[in-house]
DNA sequence: TGCGATAGACAGATTATCTGTCTAATCTGG
DNA sequence: CCAGATTAGACAGATAATCTGTCTATCGCA
């Protein structure tokens, strides 16, 4: 419970905007005819690395635990999305790869969240939403355990 | 799936300072031995206003659907932080409101969140932290169907 | 080398969420 | 002022997502 006041807190503004762009992203997805993607896959997928990034690192930066992490690359890799390779590094760790099937997905999802930053750039102004971004990075040292 | 860029997102960043800020209210409330609200539950009592909410209402704000915000409108209930009264306005809908029971609640996680708060703004400047609550406050406008 | 930490799989339970349907009440255009 | 469309929210049922706990293999360090 983060408060009850009726003047919106911060809190709930990044929560809007937040799911705004997931929402637009994976709409774009289903206007595509991507249908077996949900949206607490494309959570985990898009967190994945170019050059692939094990399932512990995933669960992190989603902030859900292993096991769930480990339950959505199962699906994702069912369903050709993703791949798992041995970790050349760490014989304990895999490696989760996007393969080629998800290319398609990769770029209609960044081509829609750039449409929807494009608008927001319109309504807020280009300089106000790179403020935005740049905090935001900042922040991200305080709110960020892992790095 | 929003993207797979290495350097964050905008998303990702929305994402992770939203989650941070709820993670350290819920946190608080645990510490404070209120350990029957979880996080989804607590997602829906942060939105309910002063005067109460209807579910309908809830559910939109949550981005969550109707029988959602219902079931955990429900659980609310069950624990005693939430009552729901008829709206004198409109014999359909029932009111969501807090109890004194949850007076407790709503502080510990306010004072939580201004805690949380004054620390980003050590860490960016009040001003750039102010920038992103007004500049997010305008983005709203799109990207908040409902007002 | 030996012990604590880490990666992730497995099992099982719980929580959260959705689609679809239904009733009652409200709103709206003719 | 009424008929049809809409809205509020409950009910039923199914599925998806998430958690805790446990286990094995591997790693890293003192």
């Amino acid at each position: 419970m983060t408060t009850n006041r009726q003047e919106p807190n911060l809190g709930i503004l990044l929560f809007v905007a937040y799911r705004a762009l997931e929402r637009r992203a994976h709409d774009a997805l289903v206007a595509a005819g991507i249908t077996d993607i949900t949206l607490a896959q494309a959570r985990i997928a898009a967190r994945i690395g170019p050059h692939g990034t094990r399932v512990s690192e995933l669960a992190e930066q989603a902030r859900v635990t292993k096991q769930s992490a480990g339950f959505l690359v199962e699906q994702l890799e069912a369903t050709g999305y993703v791949e798992r390779v041995p970790d050349p590094a760490d014989r304990r760790a895999r490696l989760v790869r996007l393969t080629a099937r998800a290319d398609k997905v990769v770029k209609t999802a960044n081509s829609e969240v750039d449409r929807v930053l494009a608008e927001w750039a319109e309504h807020v102004g280009p300089d106000r939403l790179r403020q935005v971004y740049e905090t935001l990075l900042d922040l991200r040292e305080i709110t960020d355990p892992w790095r």
